[in-house]
This record gives C-alpha cells, structure tokens and sequence, in this order.
DNA sequence: CGAGCATTGTTAGCATGCTAACATCTGATG
DNA sequence: CATCAGATGTTAGCATGCTAACAATGCTCG
C-alpha cells in the first residue's frame, strides 16, 4: 500500500536549487558576519579548532576533509560558490569541536558568522530557517549516499557509484539525446573521494572506459553515461564477464 | 586566530537529546500522522517506495539499511524510540523516492505523518522548526562519522572507529572511573555496520581484546575503554607492534 | 535433559586492492 | 626549443580482507 501510487507532491528533482539556504537570502547589508579571503589551499579550519561558526563561501571552491591535508585522509564534501558550510551547530559537534579540516581549493572568499549571531538570525526569519532546514536535509541525503558508495568494497561499484554520484550533483549535460554528463575531475580527486589509492583509479576507470560507460582522455574531460552504468552496477559484481577482448 | 580560544559557546555534549525535535514535541491530540504497526523484522519501506512520508518511533526499533536485507547490503542507521526517521524530505529525496530500506528490529509502532502536513506543521511551529532542524545537524554529523569510519580500510582502524562511535552514541557508562562503556551489539551487527564480514569481525575484535583495549565474552557486553582505543587508532598502523604475547 | 538455534571462534585458500616505481603524454614556462 | 610539472598509464609483488566451512558454546523451549 506504499508503493508508488500517485504522487501526492510534485516530483522536482532538482529543487534543492530553489529551496536550500544560499548566500543570495541573507541580508545584503553586511549586518551579518564579515568576509573572510583565503589563498589557494589555504586552511579554514583545522580538527581541533572550535565549531563556533559557519560559512557561505562567495567566490572559489572549498573542500570538507576527514583530517588535515597531508595526512592518509580523504574528501568529505566539496562546497561551491552561494552555499554554506561548517555549518554543524556546536552542539552536534563532538565536544564542540570541528573533527574535520576545510581548505579553499582555489583562491576563495567567504562570509563568516559567529554560530550564535547565525542561529539568532535564523530565529528571527522563518524563511531562512526553513530553506536552511531543507539545505541540510540535502547534504544529509548526499552523506548516506557517501555512506552507500563506501560501503561497496569492489573497486568497479565504489568508483561507478561516485561517478554516479558526481554526475547528479556537479555534471554538466554533454549530450541530450544520449544523455551523457560531463565532469571535471582528476583520478586524483576520485581516489580521495571513493578512498582508492590514485593508481588504482586510473586501472578501474581504464576498465569502465573499455566497456564504454564512460568516455575520457588527457585533457578531455570525463563523460558518463549514467543509465548504462547505473544498469551495469545493478547487474552485481558476479554476474559480469570479463571484457570480451577478443 | 581561529584556534581553541575562550569558548564563546557553552560546550555541553549531550545536549542532542534536549534540542532534537522528538515524539514529545509533537502535539498529544493525535492530529498530527496515525500510529502503524511493524512486528519484527517487517519491511516499513523499500529503496523505490516514494519518499512522502516521515515517521516518529513510539516503541521498539528501526533499522535503515542501504538496500532490500537479503542483499548484500549495510546499515546505515539506528533508530531508538521517540526519534524521527525517513526525515529526508521529498526534495532532498533523488527522484523523490527513497533509495534505501527501512525494517522494523523488534516489534514497533510508529507514528506516520504525511510529509505536507508534516511542513505544514513545522510552518507554524517555530520551535519544532528550530528543533527538527537542530536534530539535522546531528543525524549530518553522525553521517559523516560514519562516512569517516568507512574510508579506514584497515580492519582495526574501521572496526575501532566504529566503536568509538558507538559508545559516544549509545553506550552505557560501566565503570566510572575506568571511563569504559558497554554496548549491546553482536558480531553480525557490527558488521554490518562496518562493511566487514562476521568471521572478520570476531577475528579483529579478539586482536583489540587482546590488547585489552575492549572486553567482552560469550553473553556478556562489549566493553570498550574509549580514550585508550582512541589513542591506540591515533599511534597509526604503521606503529604498532605485533601483540607483544611472551 | 536433549534438540535446535544463534552466537562466537578458527582456519585454509583465494581474490583483490595497495605500494612503489617507472613510463608516457601534455601544456606551461622561461 | 628545452625543461619542468602535473596527469595518466602500467606493472610486479605484497598485504590483507573475504569466502566457505566447520567447531564450540550457551540459551530456549518442549
């Protein structure tokens, strides 16, 4: 009886767009936090700091990692221009601390709050708090994904599923009718996103590209093909042959 | 300058369980969902069920794996009574469906409420806002614990984290002054959890027993000394000696 | 008590990912 | 153009987790 019957809320797959809490709804008038710049790899905060504050980055890129960058340690989340981020309340915190490290990728620039200054913010504008309830609900849906793509100890299911994935949340559309999706990646950035080692990469997405679910070369960027792969994922480990190379 | 400075918060851990919203923020006049009923080990949704609904646990517990229990699949969470689950709104939800499974452990009941009405509800409760959305963060930190815990492949490394985790999350307090902690949990459980097979699991856990960083025996729970444990993961494998036994 | 069942314990052999090292290719830079 | 850095490609050998099967223990229930 709760199977798909008819849809009772409109189905708007990419609606986390119109409703997660971005830069553009916070006040313009700079009221709220200051704007904080950083180089290119720099750290914004480091495990043992304090989970005191939270951030919406204006310009460049931010990576979300388990530790700090030189250690065995791999990537968490990967934030664009508009959206927040460390945006864990202190209380979920483990002992109010940040227990991951965040680096601007690129040259960045973001706004900093104080926790409290943010979370009185949201008190006093229900819309804000609203659309940041439903921008947390999307990240959480993206970390049980992470969590499911982990879980996959073959080399071929981890990497298809986070191509998989990648696509739905940063591809580009390569071709309509063969509904292809373009990603700018490195195998290097893949390895520590599905925690494989860099060489390792390289042979399995060499392995997918012989099978044709994806295409790719120096300087070209990855193209996947979503369904194809999501159908060969779904065909379980055992049941594939080797590539019939002749 | 962003280090462990004067805390400009109060540091109080356990507050989750004051700020998540729960079954007694929820109005006691029943008009808010309906009470369903699962006995044990029933299915309370499947990955392709649509994702329209969130549930309140009153008695018993939930489970919500990856995918269908027969396959080879893993948890993702544990929910204990008066705790929402299925939260993820339709939004957030990829096509708007699920994409993972739900199953009752034991015996359960649950309030279920209609993911609109539940908005609704949130709408013109600020409180229940504010608190739905505090529990977000948590059940987000938690996630990326997990995620965390995952990318160790060593099997010490994974294993412990998971422990860590556990007794943070739902340990008993045994002995004061030791700091150690019991958990109820088999060998099947905590693999399922970490990714790992049962014999691997039992082979793993009588190494960290060896070293006296856990306890446990046939009927009787699992005692971990956490800040020993976590100590022993932070020296790193390459540290370790091989039990020193004679 | 005895049978059945779930849990924990143990092992051999296999499959697979990792390490480390090196090769190739491309674009940027002086 | 020559050089360099970064990315991709490739391989051999090793380490480690998994599969599968079975043993031992303790609980439950007739």
């Amino acid at each position: 009886m709760r199977k798909n019957q008819v849809p009772e809320l409109p189905n708007h797959g990419a609606c986390g767009q119109l409703v997660a809490l971005t830069l553009q709804h916070l006040p313009r008038d700079r009221e709220l936090g200051a704007t904080r710049r950083y180089g290119r790899g720099e750290e914004i905060w480091a495990p043992e700091d304090r989970a005191d504050r939270v951030y919406f980055l204006k310009t460049g890129q931010v990576v979300i990692r388990t530790g700090k960058i030189h250690g065995r340690d791999f990537v968490l989340q990967l934030i664009e221009a508009e959206h927040p981020f460390g945006e864990l309340c202190c209380c979920s915190a483990i002992g109010g601390l940040r227990h991951s490290a965040a680096y601007a990728v690129t040259e960045s620039a973001a706004v900093e709050i104080a926790l409290n200054e943010f979370v009185q913010y949201l008190k006093t504008h229900q819309g804000a708090l609203m659309a940041f309830m439903f921008g947390m609900c999307i990240r959480l849906t993206e970390a049980q994904r992470s969590t499911e793509m982990l879980t996959h100890r073959a080399a071929e299911a981890r990497l298809g599923r986070l191509l998989l994935q990648l696509t739905a949340a940063r591809g580009r559309v390569e071709t309509k009718d063969a509904g292809e999706v373009a990603l700018q990646v490195s195998h290097q950035e893949l390895a520590e996103m599905a925690a494989m080692s860099r060489a390792h990469v390289t042979v399995t997405l060499g392995k997918l590209r012989q099978r044709s679910l994806i295409r790719y070369g120096r300087n070209r960027s990855l193209v996947v093909n979503p369904s194809s792969l999501e159908q060969y994922l779904a065909r379980g480990p055992r049941a594939r042959n080797p590539v019939s190379g002749v």
